[in-house]
DNA sequence: CCGTTCTGTTATGAATTGATTATATCAGGT
DNA sequence: ACCTGATATAATCAATTCATAACAGAACGG
């Protein structure tokens, strides 16, 4: 399954996009004409398919179209300047959402999760390697699911956030515990071991989560 | 540590708003009115602002001014449709970002993690060739990692922070170690030199780590 | 009800830290 | 030049902190 599929004929904007998405987490296709895109379309699963509008042969009105007449695969529609702005409603009604060219990266960004917040109920978290997705509570290693206990995936998810932070032990006791505890410190020690023998290729030369002497820990 | 404090005079708007920051995972205030968010800004540590302009009493641009004299918290003014530009143009000055009202929730998110993630992400300390970022508790020397253990990570934040100044040995001692102890003087003494042997090109001659004879140390 | 998994606890050993001590060196006054 | 008190340095050692394995009770699912 492809996450996103993209549609820009200008392959040095596509490749940078395409670049940004990876970054976040997803898998993504390059189409540069309305040919290939509809092509890729009928032959696999896409999740959220991001076009331009502007394309040689095929526009990308009629790309629009037809993808909506196979499914309803969320559309974001791309567009230089509008200038006649019912040209534009008219699309919007087939596509999700639209944005102008040139759009901030950030701004795409947020809406591409927001669709897949409302679409696909899941919330990635990306670092790296690591994914995590906050709603289906599901975290990936190098895309291979890690089978994570409730407390290893909220300490896992705690240190993530905090990337790069060094936490204090006790602070991060009581975020993912909640509570004082007696023996606290031994407790998330053996925690953070199990997560290490997870999430490290050598647990004893620990790359992701250092341990900060005499503070706690940090993930990086 | 409030994340976000949000100044809005319809409650019904700025509950919605709260709401959807606390789904993302921030810790969220919300004000009624300028005073109120001034009371508040004065009383509690926080990380960022979202500014209604349109208020009753205190208008929003002086409310970003007296913020902006008491520190730098970044502010993100919302506003209606601006009639007059170059008024838009003044403010913007002071405030970190400005969106327009009616805005996509989705965008403004986008703000918001963009300013976390650029001012939060780390807490830098620059002075010539070395770096002690507080948060991660790292602290570079010439572009390479210093392994310093808890308390020279201490001591070095501290004389850094007061660099230029002849600080006592017991003012040193007490803000460190957090108490007084018997022998202190040579406690301290030890730890300067193991800071020395680290951070100084020749330790027989220290350039940053001066003493300050009968007196204690000066950092430059 | 039983077996499995999860979670907290404890024990042990290893590694690190940092206080202490002892001795050497230095600055400044006489 | 000498003395005195302050600081530097090296070495030692005890306390702290962490890693790891093993165990037992709790929670869970069939």
């Amino acid at each position: 399954m492809i996450d996103i599929l993209i549609v820009e004929d200008n392959k040095e904007i596509g490749t940078l996009l395409c670049d940004f998405l990876k970054e976040d987490g997803y898998t993504v296709f390059l189409a540069v004409s309305g040919e290939e895109a509809l092509e890729y379309v009928n032959k696999h699963t896409i999740r959220l398919v991001v076009l331009d509008i502007m394309l040689p042969g095929i526009d990308g009105f009629t790309v629009c179209r037809k993808i909506r007449e196979e499914n309803n695969t969320p559309i974001i529609i791309v567009s230089a300047k509008v200038e006649k702005e019912d040209k534009m409603n008219g699309l919007v009604l087939g596509a999700d959402d639209y944005i102008e060219k040139p759009y901030d990266i950030d701004i795409l960004l947020a809406k591409i999760r927001g669709i897949f917040k409302r679409r696909y109920e899941s919330d990635m978290m990306v670092d790296g390697n690591l994914k995590i997705d906050k709603i289906r509570r599901i975290a990936c290693f190098k895309d291979s699911e890690l089978t994570l206990t409730s407390k290893e995936f909220e300490l896992l998810l705690l240190l993530v956030e905090n990337k790069g932070k060094a936490l204090k032990k006790d602070w991060i006791f009581n975020k993912v515990w909640g509570f004082d505890s007696f023996s606290e410190q031994q407790t998330l020690t053996v925690h953070i071991q199990w997560l290490r023998q997870k999430i490290e290729e050598d647990p004893k030369n620990p790359l992701r989560i250092k341990t900060v002497w005499g503070v706690g820990y940090r993930f990086e």
